[in-house]
DNA sequence: ACCTGAACACCGTTCAAGT
DNA sequence: ACCTGAACACCGTTCAAGT
């Protein structure tokens, strides 16, 4: 077979999808995940329509623009299980995902929203990570690092909740470690309590 | 001096101020703290001048309508100082607001992005609020029952976010209280932890 | 096959005109 | 003193008309 499978699209197609990739990027970049579709549309030179065209939801769009990241960090979290102890993978690879919760405004929004919309774009991509990453909690676990009352989405959705929380304000933007490290604590066994 | 210092609104004002307060309620309990203003004055039946006449901004509509229930807050933290061990008030008090989390959806960004807002109508009560609640912790952490790096802001962030949380997916939503309890054990100094 | 922009139904916010 | 709604500048989404 050759390469093209299905039809292989127009010139003029081909470019206004990567122009619009390449703006959204700036504009989600600059006004976060909520940013004006219209408004990527104008900066990009097209029209309207051709953006819905090309991609018709939201999340489609941003689906384009984080998947690379989501599989990235499924890699991440692959790698780290076999060359880390189980706490230490963990722990370097929420660090990871706490900072790819950075690169957008709104992301962290956006991400969870989706979580349990099967038909949303964001949900295939963002599962697989999850799945990979969950087997660096079950490891944690299995070696009594982690309570076992902790599920992947509670894991996940706190450190969501932390980028949440360093979104609101400055100040809080500032402690987003520190705060990641409180919750992460909090996720230890109970060694001697009642 | 008689009752009115200020003058006396007029009747048709004052009817409208309640009727405003009133729909707000309903509407902002079905669509959040994002609910559309215009759609408030169509079902007050009143115009959209109007609105903006009493509550010149979106805020001002919330303090009005959260500011008792901030006040209250404030109460119960008072009580709770003086009729609970220090343990239990911070977590009664936290089960509190946790609880008041749900009333409108959006409430938690909204009570967390006028934060550091002064001119935000938002900020007064819930400041007044937080620096009452603020000594709950204070006592538990003197009482060597909570981290000692753990500020007040902190704390509120990190109940706001579990309110997040919650507020993201039916299935996170079920797990609110689980999930509280889990940050609030992170909070716990180490005892005998590296 | 793909692009375009007008059209529609919404917003928030302001303000001249009314009573 | 207060109310009203039109006016303005924005949205997201759709779709007939073009090439």
């Amino acid at each position: 077979m050759t390469e093209k499978q299905t039809r292989a699209p127009r010139l003029d197609a081909r470019r206004n999808h990567a122009r619009i990739l390449e703006v959204a990027h700036a504009v989600v970049a600059e006004q976060g995940t909520q940013a004006s579709l219209r408004d990527i549309a104008r900066r990009a030179g097209i029209g309207l329509g051709t953006l819905y065209r090309h991609f018709p939801t939201r999340d489609e769009l941003l689906e384009t623009l984080l998947g690379e990241r989501f599989d990235r960090l499924a890699a991440t979290a692959a790698a780290l299980e076999t060359t880390h102890p189980p706490a230490d993978a963990l722990t370097e690879w929420l660090a990871e995902y706490a900072a790819f919760t950075t690169v957008y405004r709104g992301l962290t929004s956006s991400v969870m929203t989706t979580l349990e919309d099967e038909n949303s774009s964001l949900h295939a991509s963002c599962l697989a990570m999850r799945q990979t990453a969950g087997r660096l909690l079950s490891n944690a676990q299995q070696a009594g690092l982690v309570r076992s009352d902790v599920t992947g989405i509670d894991l996940f959705a706190l450190v969501n909740a932390v980028g949440w929380i360093a979104e609101q304000a400055p100040s809080l933007s500032a402690r987003r470690d520190h705060l990641l490290g409180l919750v992460l604590d909090g996720l230890r066994p109970a060694a001697g309590r009642p």
